[in-house]
DNA sequence: TGTTAGCACTCATTCGACTCGAGTGCTAAC
DNA sequence: GTTAGCACTCGAGTCGAATGAGTGCTAACA
């Protein structure tokens, strides 16, 4: 049984309306608000091919059907392949988001906010892996006689610092030769880059203390994925949705935005898509299983890349979400990327 | 009718009772369980004068009496005035906590994680109040040929940056010794002292933009509470309790936890106690009114102080959360402090 | 005078029987 | 291939009786 033209028309149209009412959608309502020219009887038959070939699920006999996971996907393919992006959220998303441009953090935090606004769903939004970010300027700060605050600068504008541990004979222009020294062996290159030099220098000079202090930071920033900044925004809005007034449903989602390292983990899984649809199941986390994650990337240069996501229930506007996202990319890439000349 | 020593048992016992089941109690429980040496139709008796003192609700008539605002309130005075404060707390704590104290972020959030972990309630800890933090360094970091980093680092570790304009005619040595000279002007006074020193220079020196911008920054940072960190631990906590079963009750509580500045300002109404109890309607906030808050604060220096706190359902086990609450706001003006020496 | 036993009364909750209706699957006719 | 008709299913909602926890009151008791 091939799956023709008509049968994906009453498909797309169960899931459009699925999307809107959340409650199983029956052959007489396709047959009545979607002009088909078809009587319920005839879509009664359709409906049972396409449940058949594992589209549409059946809570219960006497109900309508609901889209399946395979569903979902079929339609998202579809939304991707056509490309349908409404401009007009291009604009509400910069009118929402202001043009101040303030630190990464407040960016990011900013970013998460109106995502979740517009959309009405939980949005994620994750700063450049501190891996691939480019190093512009190093600085050390005194702050007390035994420890100084190393400050690294990178593209996009985002600083990491921490404090450190210098040998005592060190005073502030010491600090500030060795800044400056820093900053032209290591500016332009990336952090993983400047820790192969670094290693390489601590050879020549061992057990140098502000050496093995970089070096050891540059190595937390590199590896440690937490250090990735991840901004949640409308965690409650999940529970505007009726398939989450279960609270131990709701109890699980929740759970999961609480341990940002899983959500840090799914966002990295990103491949070299423009877009990235994962429809229930596909998220991997037994607690989303009913929800999806659209995620997209926004650059700040060719080589580092943030993402931004969206999580809802797999009955999710996927069209209106991804053309938000798209917007919000662009918006972010040029509110970060224009401190950068 | 006055209030004698049997009521005041009986109602302890009470409350006892309902903040660790969550259901009406009735006067047979009280004279079975809690070895009163009374009947139930005694227990009857006084209940029903508790009543009519405002001590006790009754849901309706067939059911137990559960304790008002007023006898919590009742019941905290006492807990506060008796002063009891399990010491095993305070080694439970430092367990969790672990001794590695990194930037004054990660420990924010790593106290509200413990905090919310081991009273299963949402906590919340909020760092100092920008104004009162003492100014100890003061760098400005070359970022671009235009901008430059302007980095404030004050006790208690916390550093606050943010990107200003500056002349262009302003290279890296000039900056420094900028830097040199701003630090040595305002190192050791708060950011509400540095902030009209300033005022008086800009005077002298009008339209300098290295002035203006940091006077700018300074503004907001003692002006603006939402630059004021705010961690939030175990948000999705209050799902686990009966009260909180009704989805509407539970998005109106983490509604409220998504708008920070609500919170930051409940936060820094604290008075100069060592600890405040909010009990439900106290709190000022009508989704919260189910809810009570235990805040404490913890001490950098004599004039800096952050506050630390818990959210949960009035029926909450405050002595617990107060020994918790006291044993953590030590060990992190422990962790906090001690690199500033 | 305070305490207790006894008893009638209240009322939320539980559970089963019942109805209602949306929706299906199947068959036969078009 | 499409449609009308019809029997059937089953979740959701309603109604009412039974249940039982808990109270308030009264009268007896120490």
């Amino acid at each position: 049984m091939p799956m023709d033209a008509r049968k994906f028309r009453i498909l797309q149209a169960i899931i459009d309306d699925y999307i809107l009412t959340a409650i199983p959608v029956g052959s007489r309502t396709i047959s009545k608000k979607y002009e088909m020219g078809l009587s319920s009887a005839t879509i009664r038959n359709e409906m049972s091919d396409l449940e058949e070939l594992g589209y549409l699920d059946q809570p219960h006999v006497s109900a309508g059907r609901i889209p399946s996971a395979k569903a979902y996907r079929l339609y998202v393919d579809q939304l991707l392949q056509n490309g349908i992006l409404q401009s007009g959220d291009a604009s509400s998303v910069r009118d929402h988001f202001g043009s101040r441009a303030r630190q990464m953090e407040d960016v990011i935090s900013r970013a998460a906010q109106v995502l979740s606004g517009l959309t009405h769903y939980t949005s994620l939004v994750m700063s450049p892996k501190g891996k691939e970010l480019h190093i512009r300027t190093i600085q050390l700060v005194p702050v007390s006689s035994q420890s100084a605050l190393l400050v690294i600068v990178t593209d996009g504008g985002i600083m990491r610092d921490t404090v450190i541990r210098v040998g005592s004979d060190l005073d502030s222009d010491a600090l500030y030769a060795i800044s400056r020294m820093l900053t032209e062996k290591l500016s332009g290159h990336t952090v993983t880059e400047a820790l192969s030099m670094l290693n390489v220098a601590s050879a020549a000079h061992p057990h140098h203390p502000v050496l093995e202090g970089v070096t050891e930071f540059l190595d937390t920033v590199e590896g440690d994925a937490t250090k990735t900044k991840l901004a949640l925004g409308g965690t409650s809005n999940i529970l505007n949705f009726p398939e989450y007034s279960d609270v131990e449903k709701a109890k699980g989602f929740l759970s999961v935005l609480e341990t940002k390292d899983k959500l840090i983990h799914l966002l990295e899984n990103h491949g070299e898509m423009a877009f990235t649809v994962r429809i229930g199941p596909e998220t991997g986390i037994p607690e989303l299983k009913d929800c999806s994650l659209v995620t997209a990337t926004y650059r700040l240069s060719d080589n580092t890349h943030g993402t931004i996501g969206v999580i809802g229930p797999t009955r999710m506007q996927y069209g209106r979400v991804l053309s938000i996202l798209n917007a919000m990319g662009q918006q972010l890439s040029e509110v970060l990327g224009q401190d950068k000349e």
